[in-house]
DNA sequence: ATATTTGTTAACCATTTGGTTAAACAATAT
DNA sequence: ATATTGTTTAACCAAATGGTTAACAAATAT
């Protein structure tokens, strides 16, 4: 195969080797010359592309962070019911992840070392996470007597921890259940189910 | 004050600056100066008390460990009841973490970096999580039918998700909605009795 | 008092790391 | 064919970083 023909663009293979490099060992931990191997390619070529270690680390951080909170928003903001919205919520959430289960951790682990810095680089007014028309919706059920006098915000947060959290504790999990990657995978998938049920079965009187 | 005279000992005043420093910026993006500044010293005195940079940093993160798996693995042992085990779960948890809001995100973090390595760093036997006696004691309740039939890891999974994760995503949640310390402690004192009641209430029959 | 051990520092060193440069190479335009 | 533009590399550089050294100061033993 001749030296100069790809099927990947140059800017592509670096960013996939970004990826895997930065959500493995953070932004501090990542080497530029790490990246450049793992591309195959030079390390000058890296910075051809992407102007600084930072720049690159912004573009696959936005990336990841934009695979994780539009979708949270859009069902939260969606017309439908409470319970659908819950359902639809796991059954969406979990496919996104399932195929990236690296990324809850990468983004909450940045955002840690500077919350102010990435709230304010991620939304910049358009797809910034907006729970309300969701807790409101909760509060509409309580007022309607469906569901029990639940506080919407610690409803919000059992929706997300029941969600989430499994791709965060994964490789605890993993070591200490001795469970591989496709028992984890079923484990999840059934999740999609469980939580709803398990929600609606705690909250509907 | 005299130089020489401290209430702290120096070892103590680097441990709590490197907890600062490593829990903000991870092992990789912690600095050996940015810990000496911290501790207001010479950084050659920190290599004195501590080898080296990994050396410090198993300590820290031992120390932190030590405080998040033990205490969950008592509870999976001892001898109560399912239902009071969880609402000491919860109660025990949550007030530890309080006290160390950043640790689970810094252990699970670091673990995931390489999970074999701390795995078996961390339990060479003897505190290993092992959460077998609580899902059977689950598998139990359920033959005897006082729970619905409920897959005991799901459950587990539940309650740990709904403890855990709250102080991982803190950070977002109080940008996303502007609560500042205070409400979010009130928040989490709230949580140690509506997790019980909310996961109880899910799968008693 | 004095020798010895322990604690602390400033200066230094080797290596790593992000980033640059200049030249070679390929593709494209003329 | 040749000039021009865009892509890639090897070699290099300055700054940062983990770690060491040698000397000095304090505490302790003799």
């Amino acid at each position: 195969m001749s030296k100069y023909k790809k099927d990947k663009t140059t800017e592509e293979k670096i960013m996939e080797a970004a990826r895997k490099v930065f959500v493995r060992k953070g932004m501090y931990g990542a080497r530029m010359q790490d990246i450049a191997d793992e591309a195959g390619i030079n390390k000058a070529l890296v910075h051809y592309y992407f102007k600084n270690k930072q720049k690159l680390f912004e573009e696959i951080f936005m990336e990841a962070a934009g695979k994780l909170f539009p979708r949270v928003n859009a069902i939260f903001i969606s017309e439908e019911p409470l319970f659908a919205k819950i359902e639809k919520f796991c059954e969406e959430y979990i496919s996104v992840v399932l195929a990236n289960p690296y990324l809850p951790l990468f983004v909450l682990n940045e955002m840690n070392q500077d919350p102010v810095y990435f709230f304010n680089k991620l939304w910049s007014g358009k797809q910034r996470p907006n729970p309300q028309k969701f807790l409101e919706q909760i509060q509409e059920e309580v007022n309607k007597g469906t569901i029990k006098n639940f506080s919407p915000l610690q409803l919000l947060m059992n929706l997300l921890s029941l969600t989430i959290f499994p791709f965060i504790g994964k490789p605890i999990f993993q070591m200490t259940l001795g469970i591989d990657e496709l028992q984890f995978r079923m484990f999840m998938e059934q999740r999609k189910k469980e939580i709803p049920k398990f929600i609606i079965d705690a909250i509907k009187k």
